[in-house]
Formats: C-alpha cells, structure tokens, sequence
DNA sequence: AGTTGACTTAGAGTGAACTCTAAGTTGTAC
DNA sequence: GTACAACTTAGAGTTCACTCTAAGTCAACT
C-alpha cells in the first residue's frame, strides 16, 4: 500500500512516517518503480507495535534498540526478551503508580464536594 | 526552608523550582532578608500537589489554569473541581488503556517464550 | 502540452519541559 | 578581609518527538 493509504491505516503522519524511517525505526521500506514507497503487512505489524511500545512510554531510542537486535536475527532473541520484560516490569509499576495516583485525586475531589477546600 | 532543602524534600532541582515560578505555577514565595527564597509548608503541599497531576499527564499549562483559578479564590471552586473531575475521567482511561497494552505485551512476551519469535 | 496532486529529499522550525550559564550578591568560616 | 558556598537574575541552550518547508519528480487526467 502507499503512503497516505499506510499512513491513515495506522494513524501515523506521513511526516512521522519518514521521520522513524530516517531514525531507523522502520527499516527497508520497498519502493515501486516510481521511487514512491509501499507498504506490506509487515510494516503494518511492526509498526503497530512499535506504536504500542511508544504509547507505554517507551523512548524511541529505545524502541531503536529493539529494532536493531531484531534485524540482527535470531542470536538476538533472547536480549529481545529482556528488554520486553524489562518494559513490563517498568509498566506494571507506571499502573500501579497512576492507581494510586487516581485514588488520591479521588480524595482531593471529594473534598471539593464536600466543600473543605477554598 | 531554604532552596536546597525545599529542592530536596520535593525532589525538584531548584532550576526547575525557579522555572515553575516564573511560569506561574507556584506563587508568592516568600523571601528571607538576603531575597533568598523562603518555603513553607504550603509551598510543599501545593508543590506535592502540582507535581501528582504533572505525573498523571497534566501539561503545566492545564496545571496553570488550575493554579490561577485557585488564585481568584472561592468563586472558581466549581471550575477547580470540574478541571480535576475532567482529569479524572482521563486518567481511568489512560490505566484502562495502558493495562490493556500490558496485556498485548506479556502475549508477545510468552511468544518469546515459546521460542515463536524470529 | 499543461495542470494537478501525491509523492520524493534535505534540512529547518516548533513546543514542551526543563537545564544550564554568566555575572552578581550575601552570610559565614578562617 | 578574604575565600567560599549558596543563593540571585536574565536569558541561552538542550532534548525529545515531531512537524513543516522548499524544491523537485512523476503519473494521470483535460
């Protein structure tokens, strides 16, 4: 698929699009004979998760990092591993942190309601 | 308490201290004889406070607003509780959101796992 | 043949939130 | 009285993640 039809699919600028592609976050785009880029599925797969990735606040460089071991190939899979596990154990601490956090907004709103703030 | 105190007890370097002051996020310090900065234990509850909502994903221009209607005193009540209400609702939705994307993460972890990924 | 519109590139610009620098002041220790 | 550390200011610089611009190419339509 091309660009803008790539582009609206995965809810990604064009600009941003090119932009992760020049950082290395998407690698060997193929292009048709008009130099234009096409999209496969894979990239449509890969670049979900590395949106997901992106939106449980992991860095792009970090996401990079993931990205190069996985071009690297197989000998990599276990460092992959590590990293992903590593983001989850950092990601289920972010929850439990932003529970807390609601639970204590919950008590700063109820005393509004009650009237105990000025 | 001086500076470096205060910057400690909050965990805020005083650059950044000073930052939220000159932007408006924390009003009348008070100063010593030599115009030091002088904080109090309002200064620390509200600071605390501040920097619970920065971490919950407030932009400091939304915690802005919030500190000037708290400036014009009781008459901006209601708007302070529906700001908080408001970002209430989005914080449940933002932990929704992220536990579900824990979800996806530990499926791909067990694929790894499973040494289903190459 | 000319216009349109979607693409291409390199590189400049933006906004958020800091983070640091330079130059100066003040209170205390030797 | 002078060295020192901790403060003060205005303003410059940094990082992240985009976002946009300018100039050009290309295929399709009128």
């Amino acid at each position: 698929m091309n660009m803008s039809e790539f582009s609206s699919l995965v809810k990604i600028s064009s600009h941003t699009l090119r932009y992760y592609e020049k950082i290395g976050l998407l690698k060997n785009v193929q292009r048709n004979s008009s130099r234009h880029r096409e999209y496969s599925n894979k990239d449509l797969n890969w670049i979900s998760f590395v949106k997901r990735l992106k939106d449980t606040g992991m860095p792009l460089s970090e996401i990079k990092s993931y990205a190069d071991l996985r071009e690297l190939g197989p000998s990599t899979l276990q460092q992959r591993q590590e990293l992903l596990e590593l983001h989850q154990r950092q990601l289920e601490a972010h929850i439990k942190l932003q529970q807390l956090y609601l639970l204590q907004l919950e008590t700063k709103i109820n005393l509004y309601k009650q009237g105990k703030v000025s």
